[in-house]
DNA sequence: GGAATAGTTAAGCATGGACTTGAGTATTGC
DNA sequence: GCAATACTCAAGTCCATGCTTAACTATTCC
């Protein structure tokens, strides 16, 4: 299992769409936090925390030449988030085959399960 | 631009970490309400909260048969998430290759910057 | 039929996180 | 030097979300 309070880290900070949208508008390139402040309705010091946030977790990297703090993504940022899918998506593609899925299946006791009166199954019931 | 929505419900499953922890036990084959809640340091109704929310987005499926509820996974759920990481890996990458990044430059203005004096660059300041 | 089991729902509390305000620091232009 | 610019920090408000309790329904076992 890789690094979990990373993958933690990642996902708190994809999950505020602000965050998001900071995320694809460096995409396009790198932008100072003023720029970056601009086109949202909130103040500076929001958006400064938001970057705080997305530099802490390795989503972007910036860097301050005089006054002006320059923002970019962080080429690699997403990849663990990426691995930790890929590791999902396989085990969980595995039990679309049936021997897995009834090797898996809860309490396969033997002794002969008396034959139910009332099955029909409902979804969301 | 794929549903932003389903992103971000998929992203708001995922951020808690109890989740998360649910999905990997699933991974690992189906399981009831019960069976679920168990290991979990937490009441019955949380849980259930928490399988809610999961099959609200389509991480997991359920289906009740008598009074019981076997809970999977829902193996195309994590989809979604992982075309949007793909959709902003490759932009990411590309600017990797410094053309790319001199042309998304912030204020390429072709006036002379004039050479400045004070000019380290300094990390978190 | 009645008790036990398995799950469901609703209401309320508590915490964390997003956002604001306001004051402060460093840098640049004149 | 002084004002403007660009950001930084701390404190406080507010709301969404996780969790609990408690009451309720449906199903199964005897």
């Amino acid at each position: 299992m890789l690094n979990y309070s990373e993958i933690d880290s990642i996902l708190r900070a994809l999950v505020e769409p602000t965050r998001r949208q900071i995320l694809e508008r460096l995409s396009r390139g790198p932008a100072t936090v003023s720029q970056l402040a601009e086109p949202f309705g909130m103040t500076f010091a929001a958006v400064l925390q938001h970057l705080q946030v997305l530099e802490a977790c390795g989503l972007i990297r910036s860097e301050k030449i005089g006054r002006v703090r320059t923002c970019r993504i962080e080429p690699g940022g997403l990849a663990p988030l990426a691995d930790w899918i890929a590791e999902r998506r396989i085990p969980a593609e595995r039990h679309l085959d049936r021997l897995g899925q009834i090797l898996a299946e809860p309490d396969p006791s033997p002794k002969g399960q008396s034959p139910k009166k009332n099955q029909q199954k409902d979804e969301k019931q």
